[in-house]
DNA sequence: GACCCGTGGTC
DNA sequence: TGACCAAGGGT
């Protein structure tokens, strides 16, 4: 008698789960924490296992409990975000620990979750069926891939995103939600990857229309990608006893509520002659790629609020990755060491 | 629904 | 080496 193809994915995911700080080993009787399960989905949106390993052991370390992170400053969640990008999930992350707080603690519901900043479908799912046990259809674009694939739904993902989730249901039926979850994410970043799927290492091979149809990368169709525009602009390094003066970004747009270089706006376009500044670094944002120059000045320029930075304490300044690039750049150019890891 | 929003790894 | 990709959410 065969087994299910979700008893055989299942049966895979507990043989080779990763070892995650956040995951409970699979089979564990204790639930995890939810507030572990929500810090790391959120630090997980868009962003690698790998990346989110050791920023969530120190956000941990510096908050053992959603209550402990919601007595933070802002600014102090932002700092500690700071490097891990989309810094929108750290202002909602900090709304959402208030929130939750205020409340006495998590919702233990879906809708409960889906309700509160941050936590979109799949973040609500997710927390309701791994922190919650909670019956869920829990889809993320792992999950989209996989489906996709494996009833060879072979239109674009935006279009057939209603179809992928009637289908994804049937691998939740009757499981464990949570545990499916995990399964199929870890299938689609491990076996089922977007360009070079291992079908020979799948537990779904046998039963899985792509695989027969004999070239499951076409699935799904990938959307014409569209041109990423250039920009440039200044950034300036005024120093005075050993401090670095620094100002903090405006609430809404890029790098939002962050530290920062002080400089001039970004302007469109590639920038018009290299060689002037004494550095200048190219960042590549998600949608422009920017030439940014970086130039002494003596004195901050006039109304612009900001604070001096020890230059030794720069780390817990909570520069996002643009401007330890921009100083690292700088003190490159005069030869001297960075103090920035 | 289209667009905005970071960063680091991979090939 | 530039393009692709990642446990998405807000507007």
């Amino acid at each position: 008698m065969r087994k299910s193809p979700r008893q055989q994915l299942l049966e895979h995911y507990r043989a080779h789960a990763r070892d995650l700080p956040w995951r409970t080993p699979p089979g564990a009787k204790a639930a995890p924490d939810p507030y572990h399960v929500w810090l790391s989905e959120v630090m997980l949106q868009q962003t690698t296992v790998a990346t989110v390993a050791p920023r969530f052991d120190a956000f941990l370390a510096r908050w053992p409990t959603v209550e402990a992170m919601a007595a933070a400053p802002l600014e102090e969640v932002l700092g500690q975000w700071a490097g891990l990008g989309y810094y929108a999930r750290a202002r909602n992350l900090h709304a959402c620990a208030v929130a939750v707080a205020g409340r006495g603690g998590f919702p233990d519901s879906e809708a409960g979750l889906r309700a509160l900043p941050g936590i979109g479908d799949y973040t609500a799912a997710a927390v309701a069926a791994i922190a919650f046990g909670r019956e869920a259809v829990v889809v993320d674009t792992n999950v989209e891939r996989v489906v996709a694939r494996y009833f060879a739904i072979r239109r674009p993902v935006k279009d057939a995103r209603a179809e992928i989730r009637e289908r994804a249901a049937f691998f939740y039926e009757g499981v464990d939600a949570g545990a499916m979850a995990q399964a199929l994410m870890d299938l689609g970043a491990t076996i089922c990857r977007p360009r070079t799927p291992d079908c020979a290492a799948c537990p779904l091979a046998d039963t899985c229309a792509a695989h027969a149809g004999g070239d499951p990368a076409s699935i799904p169709p990938r959307p014409p990608r569209k041109a990423r525009p250039e920009r440039h602009g200044t950034a300036f390094v005024i120093e005075r006893d050993g401090a670095i003066f620094l100002v903090r970004r405006p609430e809404k747009g890029v790098l939002g509520g962050m530290a920062a270089l002080p400089g001039s706006a970004w302007r469109d376009g590639a920038p018009p002659a290299p060689a002037a500044a004494a550095a200048a670094i190219r960042h590549v944002f998600t949608h422009f790629a920017l030439t940014l120059a970086v130039e002494s000045r003596p004195e901050p320029p006039r109304d612009v609020e900001g604070w001096w930075q020890p230059r030794d304490r720069l780390a817990q300044a909570g520069l996002p990755t643009l401007y330890v690039k921009a100083l690292a750049a700088f003190d490159a150019a005069r030869g001297a060491p960075s103090l920035l890891p």
